[in-house]
DNA sequence: CTGAAAGCGCTTACAG
DNA sequence: CTGAAAGCGCTTACAG
């Protein structure tokens, strides 16, 4: 491998003038500059990116934190991540986390290391706020997507989980619906906590009451969420749900089936809403009710926020952005208002 | 941010024995040893992961190139990858194609800078081989999954989609189908060059005549393999599919759909078959007959090749995978033999 | 307009 | 058992 030395003996200039024609960073005699050039594609040399990267403090790469890559959600928002990134001449690195702290950790680690010159986190957690907050007063940086952290000082994205909620509660109410329940996702999520607020306030403003087994986590997953269907399927007439609202998409995909298997028809009998609007939320096997979530615009938003504190540093002037959300009517609720006992 | 340095100066000895217990590469006195310690956690010192990697030209990292990490068959592959490389300590590149060479240009720049070192590209084209191969004596290390590259010598993974087709298209025989389209993809991937050479025997020892409308591409993707289902079922009667073997799951969803909007009902009017099993294939919803793809072993095999060849180098020996595949029976080609006109 | 040299933060022969 | 020093491949003040 041709190094820069290589070029600068080979075209009888210094090491220094190959490395200004190379960034273009000051006049190079053309003579020269051309001499260089062509060392340059006969050896076929390409500059070290780590070499480079010690001397100036930068790798020119960031991390996209994920709790799994393999659930769709967050395949969109890591799309957005490298579509925006490589524009600024960055490569992204993914970290799964399968929701533990210590993989959170080790993520950060990999910017203390030199690794990665920043963070975007779409898997935060109430319990990483310490974690962060020291991270961040070190000086490096992390921004956070799709679910934040309360009361941490930080650049963050996040759809309008509350509204979202209240949106989706509303439709059913107006559908006639009374019983309806809302299955959270794990705990320390702020995504189960603001949905969960919306839907509280919705029933609230509608004067329904919450019997608190229709709390119950799906874990926002297929099987969990596919688990807590049959119970609340199963439970005595009165209070049996005859509304879900599941934190997912996926999870509704659990829900919807738990109902087949339970020979109980949808929209008929149970109508349900997730959130997310997956791919295949709206194709005609499934077409599911559900919230839209924005997810490349939220990747892509994480990333320019990214870019930004890279560049400017410092430690203030956080920006908070929420993402608006839609209600996409499809058949899982039923398309009119029918009589509800 | 201490460095090592720092450490040496903290603890009183050279930086050399910091280095020294920091990798534990060498005996150092006890008494000494506490000291480092205590400096690097006092100091809260993390080592630097690209001055080392300048030192020893290694940078523990490689890339996972894809084409498009959105399409659901991929993310299986890339956490698979990373799972597995974590344990060796290296993190893992994501980068997305698209399906364009210089985009896969791009990545193999990456490992020549020395960002990563080495690369698994899961979108292998025939168009990319004699940069492969080019690359490859330069001494780089590459390793093939899922998609292979004929002539190219090198280590790769890939599903035994010869037979899948085959299996698949006996199947459909068997079950009394007769005029039995198969939907390609995109050109230039091996992935359609198999899985149509195993169609096409099958189809020739069935003693089928194929017509070459039956072979319309669908891209593999969701539109294309609607638009191509709805050229299918508007072809006269008498070569009119009454099956159709979709190169993937997501196309077959297109299928389904087109279907739907056509009215054709399937299992009875239109058997259709897909290719990888996705997690949306064996839903209630769907219930998708189709070859299923071990992906998770895949990308574990792709890594493991991978990491092997960083161990003992060398441009010989290479090793090529074929895993098995499994037909997944499911509803959408009828459960038993009907008389087909 | 251009070059010699310091230095980024490590590891690892080499010498003691 | 331990340290001084070279060197990985760059960039960038500094001097001319």
């Amino acid at each position: 491998m041709a190094t820069i030395k290589d070029i600068a003996q080979k075209s009888g200039v210094s090491v220094a003038t190959v490395s200004y024609v190379l960034n273009n960073t000051r006049w190079v005699h053309e003579e020269k500059r051309k001499r260089v050039l062509e060392a340059i594609s006969e050896l076929n040399y390409v500059p070290n990116a780590v070499a480079r990267g010690l001397r100036v403090q930068k790798s020119k790469a960031i991390s996209f934190v994920v709790s799994d890559i393999t659930n769709p959600f967050y395949p969109d928002l890591a799309k957005a991540c490298e579509d925006l990134a490589q524009t600024k001449g960055f490569t992204i690195n993914i970290l799964n986390t399968d929701d533990k702290p210590d993989r959170t950790q080790f993520a950060l680690n990999q910017v203390r290391e030199g690794k990665v010159d920043g963070i975007i986190v779409t898997s935060a957690l109430e319990q990483d706020r310490e974690h962060f907050q020291k991270f961040m007063e070190q000086g490096y940086v992390i921004v956070l997507a799709n679910r934040s952290v309360k009361g941490l000082q930080v650049d963050s994205v996040v759809a309008d989980n509350f509204n979202g909620a209240v949106m989706a509660t509303n439709h059913l109410h107006e559908l006639g619906h009374k019983k309806i329940a809302f299955m959270p996702g794990i705990s320390g999520s702020s995504i189960t906590q603001s949905r969960m607020n919306g839907y509280l306030q919705a029933m609230e403003d509608a004067g329904l009451t919450i019997h608190p087994e229709w709390l119950t986590s799906g874990e926002a997953r297929y099987s969990g969420s596919y688990k807590t269907t049959q119970f609340l399927l199963g439970l005595p007439e009165w209070k049996r749900p005859t509304a879900i609202i599941s934190l997912t998409d996926i999870g509704a995909l659990g829900v919807l089936d738990a109902a087949t298997d339970l020979e109980v028809s949808v929209p008929d009998d149970l109508a349900v809403i997730g959130f997310d609007d997956l791919f295949i939320s709206g194709t005609r096997s499934v077409q599911l009710t559900t919230v839209k979530i924005p997810r490349y615009e939220m990747g892509s938003i994480a990333t320019s926020l990214l870019m930004e504190r890279l560049e400017k540093g410092g430690k203030s002037d956080f920006q908070e952005i929420v993402l608006p959300v839609e209600l996409i009517v499809r058949k899982t609720c039923g398309k009119r208002k029918t009589e509800i006992k």
